[in-house]
DNA sequence: TCTGGGGTCCTAGGACCC
DNA sequence: TCTGGGGTCCTAGGACCC
């Protein structure tokens, strides 16, 4: 039996997110902004009909936006990520192999089933997630990851397919020579720009190239999606989740931060989150990184960007021996007089807690990883910062900005949707 | 004034080894 | 004049993804 991928990609994600507690942006453009509010990451369909474009910088359109009357939100990732789980759940309980590529995404394993078309069972699966959760998405079915990534977005853009596109029974080629090669799952702007210096411009002309060529100047990663575009399937279901090889913290400042102090708490700050993602994975990690960085926007003063890698002893998850090697070297990365806009922090090198090596010369200090976890336990039940570093700060002036965030309608008892009635004659 | 954040993978080149 | 060969590991940088 041949098994099929199917992909599945609610619509608009967090677009559609702030819809289901606010019936009343249905049918009006919407749009959801980055962090610190800075660029438009996504848009409504009427949004998109008012060619507001994708990754906008919302200072520079904000005027513009007020007079179409766009609703516009900050991003509220407790909400998005708690109905993204919900539709990632539902969609395991309908299909037994699946696997989470996104916040907004997910692949299938489709068998083809007898007396139905494969985009008939795509419709069911559509129309039980939009029931069941609210979210609308796009179905795209192919024999490859990368084919299945094509129907999809044939099913997006084409309204007359109700969201759900089986390639497998098309003619791929006429479709493929009608498909941008930029538009192509793996193809960027930069490989698009090279490809079509070189008079490759669709799908099926990348699919026509010779292995040699496309292994010398796209490497192994354009030669492995020209393949999948013949059908050779060369991507496989990942289906069990991996663990991280690296967590990052990092955030754009409120404002341009100029005294070290600040930077310190921003930094102890970032650190803390990555470490609370850390010790939920159940690993360690042997290094850590700090940047920090100027706006690379600002013409009237040199771009500064500094970073400095600190390898420990032993592999670690404590949030005090990261802040404790970390300030020393932020200190000596801080230029005075400077304005910062953004620092950040990377652990990397991790391994699973199982793996740790004790160290011969150092007694390991149960008490510190005792500590931690009690201190995950207090904010995991009474909210974040209810106990952290003081070197973390408290008022955090430098915060990002999100003004016009959304309340955590499923994930915070203050901030649930309140459901007003009223009955006739009462 | 104001331009996101968090990941992965691949390659080239240098350092180093025998 | 002519300065090895083969391998590993690490890092920086670039490209991609959502």
């Amino acid at each position: 039996m041949d098994r099929l991928f199917a992909l599945v990609d609610c619509n608009n994600f967090y677009a559609s997110c702030e819809r289901l507690f606010n019936p009343k942006l249905v049918g009006k453009p919407v749009v959801v902004l980055s962090n610190n509010d800075g660029c438009i990451i996504a848009r409504s369909n009427e949004a998109k009909a008012l060619g507001i474009a994708m990754g906008t910088p919302y200072f520079k359109c904000e005027k513009q936006l007020k007079a179409w009357r766009v609703e516009v939100f900050s991003s509220n990732y407790p909400l998005y990520g708690d109905i993204s789980s919900r539709v990632m759940t539902l969609l395991k309980q309908l299909e037994p192999d699946v696997e989470i590529y996104s916040i907004d995404e997910a692949f299938l394993h489709l068998n083809k089933i007898a007396g139905a078309t494969l985009a008939d069972y795509g419709m069911h699966l559509r129309k039980t997630i939009l029931r069941c959760i609210g979210i609308p998405v796009s179905i795209g079915i192919g024999s490859t990851k990368t084919l299945a990534k094509v129907a999809g977005h044939i099913a997006k853009k084409n309204e007359e397919l109700q969201g759900v596109f089986d390639i497998t029974g098309a003619d791929v080629d006429s479709i493929l020579g009608d498909f941008a090669v930029g538009d192509i799952w793996g193809i960027g702007r930069c490989l698009a720009e090279r490809l079509r210096l070189r008079g490759i411009s669709t799908a099926l002309d990348l699919k026509n190239c010779d292995d040699a060529w496309l292994r010398k100047h796209l490497s192994v990663a354009g030669l492995r999606t020209a393949m999948e575009l013949r059908g050779v399937s060369c991507l496989t279901l990942d289906d069990c989740p991996v663990s991280r090889k690296s967590i990052a913290s990092s955030k754009s400042f409120g404002y341009q931060v100029e005294s070290l102090e600040e930077l310190k708490e921003a930094l102890a700050t970032y650190i803390d989150q990555a470490a609370v993602k850390l010790r939920k994975q159940r690993a360690l990690a042997n290094c850590l990184e700090i940047y920090l960085t100027t706006n690379r926007f600002c013409k009237t003063a040199a771009h500064y960007s500094a970073r400095k890698i600190v390898t420990f002893a032993e592999p670690t998850a404590n949030t005090t021996v990261f802040i404790r090697h970390a300030i020393p070297a932020l200190t000596r990365l801080f230029r005075p007089g400077l304005r910062y806009q953004k620092a950040g922090v990377v652990l990397f090198g991790l391994v699973p807690e199982s793996f740790y090596q004790p160290n011969l010369f150092r007694q390991r200090d149960h008490r510190a990883s005792s500590l931690m976890a009690a201190i995950d336990s207090i904010n995991g039940k009474w909210g974040r910062y209810t106990i952290q570093h003081a070197a973390a700060g408290f008022d955090k002036p430098w915060k990002h900005r999100q003004e016009k965030k959304s309340p955590a309608y499923t994930t915070r008892w203050k901030e649930l949707p309140l459901v007003k009635a009223s009955w006739p004659g009462l």
